[in-house]
DNA sequence: AAAAAACTTGACTGATTGGTCAAAATGTAG
DNA sequence: CTACATTTTGACCAATCAGTCAAGTTTTTT
């Protein structure tokens, strides 16, 4: 029993999860290149070296934080339910990526940035863990539609189509705040949002001829 | 007339070109930060000294950039025509909008990583001029609706939902290639892709009763 | 309470990088 | 051809920043 020796003290634990959420915010503002070690520390409250005593190099916080935001990133994916109802589904998955884009976007904007500049690191769990989550679900879709029970659509870009849009407004919540009229921070913006999308998405915008 | 002379030689001309499109590719990889001088130069084939005598801060050339992008991104925008078939324009616009974000995705790019960091070279002219130029389409979608020839729908979500879905194939390009099983290169994949969308937009993923 | 282990930090270092400068090379106008 | 303006660059500087180190402090173990 060689085992290398792991133990976790209850101070680790703590000062870890400081750091990381101290990181979540930084990274999330600045990038990676963008981001100082002195900066985490200082909003993490400790010194510098004592924050490498915990993460020897700048980038294995990133991918500890980038870890957290793909987490948080897929679970209302996976929670996609096979057996419930397709628009039901659409929508739970919809309302639940707006409300984290509400309430966390600084972890979508990690992951985005991430992407953005080509996902150096996390392109291996993209092409092997993601693909297979996204096989399985577009395998669910696809059944869905030979039931009868969803348009036929093809399955990918309604996927992409929905990643983008819930992503979009936590990532370009600037943009968005210019050019919307009141206030995005609005509480009832989200439910708005949420609204009007899936309203868009069921129904499609060809007016019906029911006039 | 003691104007301020500037005279533009040939030379000045092609060189800030080049430069600017030596800095569009490497902006678009690195981000602001992430991007030094030197790769810039040495993209454009010039000494870092000679790079600065054309462009004295990095920043100059960064927002120089930024401007071009803009443009791109926003002349399919201003193409759309009240006069037109609703679901033409909408048709035409995210045809545009796909062809540019497969032809120019390095564009696309930069501008999305000044959004994600919160617009601070732009985010003057997003709430001016982007504001004002929305504000004009938001009302050409609210008369297409009066008058019953698209559905009635937020016109400021429809928006977000068109320019989230036709930016994510440029932004987020390495993760729809990682999840997409054959060839995102492939000639006919923007094809598919703006068909695909239009579809989905149109006609919404809810069943019609015509089985 | 003593010893060991874990934790913390001020002071430092080497590498990178944005930007300067003065001198050389090239282009241009008369 | 000559004088002047424009363009180009090697060498350099000061600031920033990731990461080190040795010496201290605190916590845990026995």
């Amino acid at each position: 029993m060689t085992q290398t020796k792991t133990k976790t003290t209850r101070i680790q634990e703590i000062n870890r999860g400081i750091i990381l959420d101290a990181a979540l915010e930084v990274f999330s503002a600045y990038g990676f290149r963008g981001t100082t070690i002195d900066q985490i520390a200082e909003k993490a409250g400790m010194s510098k070296p004592n924050l490498l005593y915990y993460f020897p190099r700048k980038e294995e916080i990133y991918v500890n934080v980038l870890e957290k935001t793909l987490d948080d990133w897929l679970t209302p994916f996976r929670h996609i339910d096979p057996k419930g109802d397709p628009l039901d589904e659409m929508a739970k998955y919809i309302i639940a990526k707006l409300k984290l884009s509400e309430s966390r976007p600084e972890s979508s904007r990690v992951f985005a940035n991430e992407i953005l500049h080509g996902a150096p690191a996390i392109g291996d769990f993209l092409q092997t863990h993601l693909r297979q989550i996204v096989d399985r679900k577009i395998a669910v879709i696809r059944t869905w539609i030979d039931e009868g029970r969803l348009a036929p659509v093809d399955p990918h870009h309604l996927i992409f189509m929905i990643w983008a849009t819930t992503q979009h407004y936590a990532d370009f919540k600037v943009q968005i705040g210019a050019v919307v009229p009141d206030r995005v921070e609005d509480e009832k913006f989200y439910e708005e949002t949420a609204a009007a999308i899936i309203t868009i998405l069921f129904n499609g915008i060809r007016p019906r001829q029911d006039y």
